[in-house]
DNA sequence: ACCTGAACACCGTTCAAGT
DNA sequence: ACCTGAACACCGTTCAAGT
């Protein structure tokens, strides 16, 4: 008769992201993980497959854990609260935060943070041709800003670094108030949102 | 009496591009490389130091070889240049690429991609407090993107990302040209190369 | 079904020794 | 001065075996 399994998946994810937060992605093996775990490193690949696919794991759960704004709010507090996040994800993983940037945006993870970013550009009144375009612009800076930021790239201080993404986002947020607005109904109510 | 070197720090920097571009980072050991170079693994830590300083040589050695363009063309050109190049770089090294969003932009090589955009700001008459943090909103940016374009990250073609990039381009080109102005001599000149 | 022991082919890095 | 042999403490992954 099957015994109890000691460990899952979602317990070796959250043993291999207590490990890279430690000792840095470089310190990331199978064993440190099995060890955490009480676990010799053999008992890992039922549940993960490969490293690889332990990786690719661990940033899928960073996308899934983040915290999205309630759709309630005006699509310009939605956004700077997507772009806030994310840089709070940065700081706390900043070992596994630059895996983003090189995995396909191709899971569920993935598309969630999409999604919810689309919903706010067109509630701004974007052309619905442009919002895939303006999806990519703005997640590959915020995910740069966010990496470089943890990784210590810039010599700036937080201060400046937070008027960097302050001065990025007026930009983008004005930008976006006077794109052309595409036609249909519904689209006046949303406005009001501003 | 000493006898010539077999490898010096340039042929083992050489040697390690070689390796990642024809087995990726993770097939980056230091015994692949000496074998590569027909010597030892051992023979490397005189003229590397280590594994990490090594990688950060190949970071260097990407910064330094990126071409710049010719300072007498109009600051669109330069800027739209230096953006095309670092896309380029990153088609060829798709594997060590990332790695320039890692670490810290201090060294020679960072700084001397860095002036030649901070000239082009001003030649574009931003003003002088504003060009390091166009210079870094520009710099993530374009290394974001390039970035997760070698890794697949996107979805879209290449058409569709050509077009995302002219698009940020128009944007912050546009921008730039209806942003304040220092005043000071020399300025009218400069604006006659557009 | 789940975990382990043993084994294989690898790693980065040191140090003394050779030339 | 430059490279190597030997050694150490690690890796990821497999496979058959245990329960």
């Amino acid at each position: 008769m099957p015994r109890p399994a000691q460990i899952d998946r979602d317990s070796v994810l959250a043993a291999a992201l207590a490990v890279a937060d430690a000792g840095g992605v470089a310190g990331l093996s199978m064993r440190a993980v099995a060890e955490r775990l009480g676990v010799t490193a053999m008992a890992l690949y039922r549940h993960v497959g490969d490293k690889q696919q332990l990786l690719d794991g661990l940033v899928e759960r960073l996308l899934l854990e983040l915290p999205l704004p309630d759709p309630a709010l005006p699509w310009r507090q939605r956004l700077t609260a997507m772009g806030a996040a994310m840089r709070q994800t940065a700081q706390a993983h900043p070992q596994v935060f630059p895996l983003l940037l090189q995995r396909p945006a191709v899971t569920p993870g993935a598309r969630r943070v999409r999604e919810a970013v689309y919903q706010a550009l067109r509630d701004a009144g974007a052309a619905e041709e442009l919002v895939p375009r303006i999806e990519r612009v703005l997640s590959t800076f915020v995910l740069g800003f966010a990496a470089s930021e943890a990784a210590g790239r810039f010599t700036a201080g937080k201060q400046e670094l937070d008027l960097d993404l302050a001065w990025f986002g007026e930009w983008v947020l004005n930008s976006l108030a006077s794109v052309d607005r595409a036609p249909g109904p519904g689209q006046a109510a949303e406005d009001m949102n501003e």
